[in-house]
DNA sequence: AGGTACGCCTCTT
DNA sequence: GGCGTACCT
């Protein structure tokens, strides 16, 4: 929702511009915008039927808005939302509940055959699903268009950008239709660009130096900018009731201070403040200073702002509210829009039905060519994959035979076979840290399907922890430096990321395997690799 | 005057 | 999500 009014109090600030002013600039796209715009073409269709054809129009309106960006030599970078803040679950519920309602109400009508009316409670109804996002994504890879997908807000995601440099990954605006960029204090933001390109521009510095209509924020840095914003009331705070825009900047303008601006709130009978809100304002400005996002140099989350001792007293050493950290590995694959960023699995695990064992196998021989013979031998080998039991915690039998009982995120290395835990289905729930400890390997008994007992060495390593993945490697593989053990493991991940999309069909895949180098593969791959490949099915 | 609650619209042809 | 509007303080 943003700020309410906020678009409308600033409009003195705020002038029209065409894109093609940003030709040769990158600039940042908010995703959700046009997608949930796009989602009004066919919402019916999305509610009912969202893998048909004619479901897929928000794509091509979509893709229609980038193409406009690019044909003005604009270069866009889309933004998508990642996962939701824990302080915005009320919301979020409310929401969802309305939709619900509509849904079932929609499909009352369409049953008695008022479709009218059917339409536009499906247009109530529709709400983006990260499914949706992720068949966009399909096809930003397929058209080159460069995208991220945000840890949790996009809005902060934007904000980030725009603080680096282009040839840093940063950007020079951003397109959305949502007032939250302003209280980021984004640099500058493009509204309600329509399909020629034309929109609204506010731009933050000229905002502070201009006074406009009895408007002046000279006096105003961007944390009372912020503090503004908060007070007018916001996603993660509602205002104190009364209290909308105007009074907020009036309050910011007359005590130039936050603080001041609280106690003469609570003064004021006409005003019932709760007593927790001082504490929430700050806890809320925290958020638009310090916001999880990813940053795709380091390939790890950060901060919008690094986080400095002021803060860290705000939030009271409760840095969750920035929604729960995630580890490199998870942040990447939701960044790269390989996981889903809400249930943290991975999007095609259902799209691929080569079991996972020959995935394995034919990952394995690329990995294994690509290391040619180096110290890490045809007989190590690294890959990474999903299975549908991704859910429970369970071991892999024997990695030549079982398969079946794989879950998500398997490493096989060598003969080692290593873990990792499933990653948390609630996001509140702190991540199981498996460190292994002076010796992490371990014998374990497992029985074959033929009913052989075997004894097989095991690793349990904690794949969200780059360094328990470091020092594993040193003790598995002593001859091999844990650089090239990590080059290997992204080489897998990369492997595994490349031929998990659809660019790639495992049929394709699989063809360019040769027998001689399939005979090569250490644990001897399945006679089912060679035969006829084009049989394998989606 | 300013805030709030409510209903309407966003797309495509 | 935004916007306009009628109604409330």
């Amino acid at each position: 929702m943003g700020i309410p009014n906020l678009l409308r109090f600033l409009k003195p600030f705020i002038e029209p511009v065409h894109i093609k002013k940003y030709a040769g600039k990158r600039v940042g796209i908010d995703a959700y915008s046009w997608l949930h715009k796009g989602a009004y073409s066919c919402s019916m269709e999305l509610c009912m039927d969202p893998k048909s054809g004619s479901a897929r129009r928000y794509i091509s309106y979509f893709m229609h808005h980038i193409n406009l960006l690019r044909h003005y030599k604009v270069v866009p970078v889309v933004v998508f939302d990642g996962g939701s803040m824990p302080c915005k679950a009320a919301t979020d519920k409310e929401r969802h509940r309305k939709r619900e309602l509509s849904l079932a109400l929609a499909k009352e009508k369409l049953e008695q055959g008022n479709t009218t009316a059917a339409i536009d409670l499906f247009r109530k109804a529709v709400h983006i699903t990260p499914s949706m996002a992720y068949q966009l994504i399909q096809t930003l890879r397929s058209e080159d268009v460069e995208f991220v997908v945000a840890p949790y807000e996009a809005d902060s995601q934007l904000a980030y950008l725009t603080t680096l440099d282009p040839d840093q990954g940063g950007i020079a605006a951003v397109v959305t239709e949502d007032s939250d960029l302003i209280a980021y204090c984004c640099p500058a933001i493009i509204f309600k660009m329509d399909r020629f390109g034309n929109g609204e521009e506010f731009i933050m510095e000229r905002t502070l130096k201009t006074d406009k209509a009895s408007l002046s924020f000279r006096c105003f840095d961007k944390k009372l900018f912020t503090g503004m914003c908060i007070f007018a009331g916001c996603d993660f705070l509602p205002s104190v009731s009364g209290i909308g825009t105007k009074r907020a900047y009036s309050l910011i303008s007359k005590y130039k201070n936050i603080n001041r601006v609280i106690s003469t709130l609570k003064l004021d009978k006409r005003y019932s403040v709760p007593d927790d809100y001082a504490d929430s304002l700050w806890k809320t400005l925290a958020v638009f200073n310090h916001a999880r996002v990813y940053d795709v140099k380091s390939k790890s989350l950060k901060h919008l702002k690094p986080l400095d001792e002021q803060y860290l007293n705000y939030l009271d050493g409760d840095l969750d509210i920035l929604g729960p950290p995630l580890s490199p590995s998870i942040a990447r694959g939701i960044a790269e829009g390989h996981l889903n960023p809400v249930t943290l699995e991975a999007f095609d695990q259902y799209s691929r039905t080569i079991s996972p064992i020959e995935f394995i196998h034919t990952s394995a021989f690329k990995v294994a060519n690509q290391c040619g013979s180096q110290e890490m031998t045809q007989k190590s080998y690294i890959a990474i994959f999903s299975s549908r039991e991704s859910k429970e915690n369970v071991i892999v039998n024997d990695i030549s035979n079982g398969g079946q009982k794989c879950q998500k995120g398997i490493l096989a290395l060598g003969t080692f076979i290593l873990q990792k835990h499933s990653p948390p289905v609630d996001c509140n729930e702190v991540e199981p840290k498996n460190i292994p400890e002076n010796n992490p390997f371990k014998k374990r008994k497992f029985t074959t399907d033929q009913g052989q007992e075997m004894v097989k060495n095991e690793l349990l390593i904690d794949l969200h922890d780059e360094k328990s993945i470091l020092s594993c490697s040193s003790l598995s593989q002593p001859s091999s430096h844990p650089k090239k053990f990590m080059e290997l493991l992204s080489i897998g991940q990369a492997e595994y990321e490349r031929n998990s999309v659809v660019t790639e069909t495992p049929v394709s895949f699989c063809s360019s395997l040769t027998e001689e180098s399939v005979k090569s593969m250490p644990n001897g791959v399945s006679s089912k690799r060679q035969k006829k490949p084009e049989e394998v099915q989606y």
